[in-house]
DNA sequence: TATGAATGAGTCTTCATTCAT
DNA sequence: CATGAATGAAGACTCATTCAT
């Protein structure tokens, strides 16, 4: 029985799924969920509180490598990393998404585009605010160790570096025809830009 | 009669323009717009042919705007300009996106983050795409002037950097505490990092 | 002026009886018609009652032949036809409704299936019952002159006869793909197959 | 409750069904169905998927019988029998539809004059035209049988005679004062009148 | 004559969720 | 665990007609 139970439950995730991509949260039907998954829309109910939190269900694998993500980033380790190659907090992050945009591409774009309505709307504003905070954490700890170097960038400017990541990843994940070999090149460039920008606001 | 005509046309689009604010073009509501402006509903469809075209009319000066901004960039004129400085092509757009959003904070609200549904929800993709064709055009000038110069980056990573600007923009709009001055340093930071980072890129 | 307003009614006319045949009464929209012919709306109701005054007034050629073809009727004139070759009240009958059709086709469209939600929409009802009255007054007529006939045709069945004049007026109608000779065959084919058929009921 | 569910969904049906006979189908209205039958209007879907699907499940058994009638017609039994006295192929198909008016008097009346705008509207030159293809075959069996016959018919002919079939079953119907007494005498002199004629098209 | 404005009821259908069984 | 039944508000849009100017 537990098993039945727990079959269904994927069940109605993977339709969920499915409904969620190609309608977006709001326009997703309970209805249509449940004919696709052949269970009862009322027993859909049983096993979900309601719409939110299947959506909630569908990204939790994602939402939980995101976590690992930025909580592994909370230890100084990076700090000791040199700067000037840019081995740094920034070029982490970017490997780390990239590495979850290999396994997760369909469930960014829900988090990313289709999540308006749901509780999760704000996930990009939260996110990035909480990435700037840490950001800035992180420069303090650079500030400690390599004292001549600039650190007074505005907080809105590292809000937007790190918005600035969401929305490379939001673009990579709408544009399906780019190879593997097409992102790591423009990975490359990416991270080139990157470093002379940071190198020059913070005169090293 | 005339002349109330265009009151009433004025107010129904006040109306609709705090509705769309509110909900998104998606979820406003023609009965409450109607109520808002004490326009009978169906006195609203002897003015607009539908949801959508309130939608766009709200949006007009807004995309208007756009549109005398990219045309102006038409022109050759910015290839003669020195590359270091970047007073160049994206320079001068970041500026035209500065006045506009002076302007147009709330409809670029609208435009950006609650179009999906309307005839504008594409609006994203398609000028960041005509941007990017526009940027490789004007990059196509820049190596002909400045031979010496690697114009080699991917048209992907254009597209990145035209989707950045608009990135950029969406932040300022949703960060209503920001001042003037606030924006004004921050541009200077992101130019100065943008600059560093095309320097890079194109090896001068 | 007065040209002018003839023009106008005209012009209103006509693409009433685009509008009605397309979309057939019920359906047919004030404001298409309104458009169609370049008049405002409101002023439609300068030179019309209603919709439903439209739609008699583009049936009204139509309608006021249909009575000139039963009213020469009315005459006893056929009574002294020779009943065996049927060149008598229903013959006379269909040579008129063939000329008729090759006039009005269209407009026989709309009156006998298009007319549902207007004031004609009986149409088909009363002069089914106007003509089977006449025909039963021929019918006495031809007993007083021929008494050796039977004339005990049940009131229904001669009902139907005339009824099944207009079915096959519409079925005409309804086929354009029919050619002239087709139709002439035919009604010759319709022709033999009546006059057999009353022959017999009449037992002459 | 699945006992109720039976029940609600006859009422639903017996509703509509008097809904679409007074207004018939386009101008019936599921606001008026749903107060008639005291289930609320969101209700009805959860039993019937739109208002075409009401109309057809009220037609569902005078089409089932329909389809009976003409299945059985189309064996060849026919073909044996005396086409003098008209034991054929049209007089069993009368017979069918008088016992069809027997029991589906109102229902007809839907199907033949207030089916406009459902998925059945075209239901008369849907059945026409088939009857028409299958009375060509009985025809060309009877040819074989009997080569002396002519059966050199047009084919519009053939359909009007059809169509006619109907005709006369939609006259019976609106007829409602007609008596059972009223309506055999009419066939017998319907059937005397087609024999007759169709004798002398057939030259036999 | 002509017009713009206005009206109010009307259309079918969908929605997420709840509840008794 | 499962289901059928139920709900009430909401969706955008169209309708023929009237009226003051």
């Amino acid at each position: 029985m537990q098993v039945q139970k727990t079959n269904i439950r994927q069940t109605i995730l993977q339709s969920a799924r499915h409904e969620f991509l190609e309608h977006g949260f709001k326009d997703a039907s309970m209805r249509r969920i449940a004919k696709m998954s052949s269970v009862t829309l009322s027993n859909i109910y049983n096993y979900f509180k309601n719409k939110d939190e299947i959506f909630y269900e569908v990204l939790r694998p994602l939402l939980e490598t995101f976590e690992k993500l930025t909580d592994e980033h909370n230890s100084g380790d990076y700090v000791t990393t040199d700067v000037f190659t840019m081995k740094s907090y920034q070029r982490e992050m970017i490997d780390g998404l990239m590495i979850i945009l290999g396994q997760y591409r369909a469930e960014l774009k829900l988090l990313l585009f289709q999540a308006s309505g749901s509780s999760l709307e704000n996930f990009r504003d939260t996110f990035t605010d909480s990435q700037t905070i840490k950001s800035q954490e992180y420069m303090l700890l650079m500030k400690q160790k390599y004292p001549e170097i600039n650190t007074n960038v505005s907080t809105f400017f590292i809000h937007i570096m790190t918005s600035w990541l969401l929305t490379v990843v939001g673009e990579i994940v709408t544009h399906d025809e780019l190879s593997k070999n097409d992102i790591e090149h423009f990975v490359s460039e990416f991270v080139a830009f990157s470093n002379a920008g940071w190198k020059r606001l913070m005169q090293v």
